[in-house]
DNA sequence: TGTACATCAGTGAACGCGCGTTCACTGATGTAC
DNA sequence: TGTACATCAGTGAACGCGCGTTCACTGATGTAC
């Protein structure tokens, strides 16, 4: 990954990640071609040397934005973890925090967008699955062995519902109440052998 | 609510209810005067008549949105409620149906629109926070008693994530099988007491 | 009941702005000899 | 090592289109007498 790195590839980094956090901050219908660029520290038209449309810009965003929200969250939950949580106990209390309810610029791209990916592009589309499948798939890695097959489904969507419907109450407190509600219901249900480490 | 109902009352209706109707499809970015005033039967020059702006039109297509949706949820629920089913049961079931996945226009807006809604214009945020707080209040009449008072929001947000979720991985199967996830963690929580009635 | 007039609801052309996209051009980087 | 040239990455003006908004006008509805 840390090839030489032309003057391009650097550019290209620089726009992808800008887009990356515009497509959670301001939603699939707010990421402007031009803003991206000049957050990226250049002018519109050169995007098209990087990228052969708007939608394909948007696909890219979709899925770094999904690496950089499980890249934070891994952060978070590597905190957890080392204070004696279980590995699910670790995973909500990241994914339900405080940080992910108000920095939706760089959390879960599902919990920022998904009531708006399927009135996307197909490209997008997909892109949005990818990180459905993936979020799916990391929190049954998380559930006890004890949780049947449907449990990471029923999880996935109350994480992301709760978030989702926190933000959208826009008062923090009541947002706050939502989080705690969801996260004592998952591991009331999931977590209950293990010892709550504070 | 049935009274005289002047020419202009019956057109400002249908434009509300076009509207209600586009912005689950379509989405807030996707709701636009032209066609909804199309949709409505009129041309676009009349909207202004009816609204004093794009955005106030968001805000009354949100309202109805939520009535609306919540109408037809009544209509399955009563179903599931004369073949014997609880109301968490009923409530669940109408809420998680395959209608509901695939019938997003005339759905729930939070489900449709959750992730849209911290992004819009204040009024709309706060048409879009009462959809949200009745939505919650609606989960609350139909758990049983001894549900704890965290249950109401753990429950909303299981089943507005799983709709989302279940909408943005695409593939009908798999959205299918994420919403009977949903329905067995909720009814397996919150629903032991009642038999299942089929 | 009939006529003249005022008000109302809606029409459709036009305006202005934002935004995606294109393109001729520039300055910098890299290469050949 | 130095010079000449080719290629590359990015610039910024311009184009075209869609869309929210405005407005002069029209046809229908309702009212006064």
């Amino acid at each position: 990954m840390n090839l030489p790195a032309t003057r391009k590839e650097l550019s290209h980094e620089r726009i992808v990640d800008a887009a990356a956090r515009a497509i959670r901050r301001e939603g699939c219908a707010g990421v402007g071609v031009a803003e991206v660029m000049k957050e990226a520290g250049l002018t519109h038209g050169g995007f098209y040397a990087h990228f052969a449309s708007r939608d394909a810009l948007l696909a890219v965003a979709m899925e770094r934005a999904g690496r950089d929200g499980a890249d934070r969250l891994s952060q978070g939950m590597a905190q957890r973890r080392a204070q004696g949580a279980s590995p699910l106990r670790a995973w909500v209390d990241a994914y339900l925090s405080d940080a992910h309810l108000a920095g939706c610029e760089r959390g879960c791209p599902v919990a920022a967008l998904a009531s708006e990916i399927p009135r996307q592009s197909p490209d997008v589309r997909e892109a949005g699955a990818v990180r459905v499948r993936r979020l799916l798939e990391g929190v049954r890695q998380v559930l006890p062995d004890t949780a049947d097959e449907h449990a990471a489904a029923a999880v996935t969507s109350t994480l992301v519902g709760a978030l989702q419907l926190a933000r959208a109450l826009g008062d923090n407190a009541h947002g706050r109440d939502v989080l705690a509600s969801a996260r004592k219901a998952i591991l009331d249900q999931y977590d209950r052998g293990v010892p709550p480490a504070r």
